[in-house]
DNA sequence: CGAGTTTGACCAGCGC
DNA sequence: GCGCTGGTCAAACTCG
């Protein structure tokens, strides 16, 4: 999904034009235009996501009909959730295209600090898994687990477990969509929860979508059904509108755009 | 010299 | 009980 717009940052967008989606948009672009322009969007949305779930369907294939992978460990520590009422921390799985700079460690920059405590060799995959704590507060329970995937070296899997009980986001990547749970779950509450992870990085201007890895006992095609309706597609193009309109770097960018398109329509008559 | 990383050892959980 | 596996520890090592 390309999500470059070009350079497009201007003075007059850092000096705050007239918010696009707040209550008082000007009146050179009416409402039906908008929404229409947002459904627009909304369909190039579904069409890319259309692509990238066709792309993942072999995968899914070869997830249901293969023997359970990375069952052991941290896998079957998840498998009890919904089982048991016990909290159990937060474990979102978060896929992730690596970049050059992270291609020989096993780094996944998500705007936390990290700090390396331990690597492992798993009996599933021929790339070692590395383990991080939180650096950023001694105290914070929050644990990540990084390991090339055994079908894509290109892709890094970042498990995320627990929570931080700190504010700290150095970059503009935010790891959003949580993929915990069973998939049983993820049926269930399509609406809330997606079982898949969506990695937006302001900076590159690139949205990674991953699939969630499977967890033992899960269904698997169950699981790909559930990601073909379209219901579901419905909700993750929902979910990266509101990403987007949270992202001030997107913001900014639409804005500039937006203000140069209706700058091209004015005539030049009415430009002081 | 301090902070971060590496890596072998150790431990706990699980299945047989 | 034993072996296998994932997760963690901690001493040694590296780097700025």
């Amino acid at each position: 999904m390309d999500m470059d717009d070009g350079e497009c940052s201007s003075p007059a967008a850092a000096a705050g034009l007239l918010p696009l989606f707040g209550p008082s948009s000007p009146a050179a672009e009416s409402l039906e235009d908008k929404v229409r322009r947002v459904s627009e969007e909304n369909r190039r949305l579904t069409g890319a996501l259309d692509a990238i779930l066709a792309d993942r369907s072999h995968l899914r294939g070869a997830l249901a009909t293969s023997p359970t992978p990375s069952c052991h460990g941290n896998n079957a520590e998840v498998a009890g959730a919904g089982v048991t009422a016990e909290p159990r921390p937060r474990v979102r799985t978060v896929r992730a295209r690596a970049e050059a700079a992270d291609a020989d460690a096993n780094h996944l920059k998500d705007g936390y600090q990290w700090r390396k405590y331990g690597q492992k060799v798993t009996r599933d995959n021929p790339y070692p898994r590395a383990y991080f704590r939180c650096a950023y507060a001694p105290s914070c329970p929050v644990k990540k687990k990084v390991q090339r995937s055994a079908e894509d070296k290109s892709m890094l899997v970042a498990t995320y477990e627990g929570e931080h009980n700190h504010e700290q986001r150095a970059q503009s990547e935010y790891v959003v969509s949580d993929a915990s749970t069973t998939t049983t779950q993820h049926q269930q509450q399509a609406g809330s929860s997606l079982p898949c992870s969506i990695f937006i990085n302001s900076l590159g201007r690139t949205i990674t979508l991953g699939l969630a890895e499977q967890r033992p006992g899960s269904n698997a095609e169950a699981a790909a059904a559930a990601v073909m309706t379209p219901e579901f597609r419905k909700v993750l193009v929902e979910e990266i509108v509101n990403l987007l309109k949270n992202d001030a770097e997107f913001l900014e960018s639409l804005t500039t755009a937006v203000a140069a398109r209706v700058t091209e329509r004015i005539p030049p008559e009415h430009i002081f």
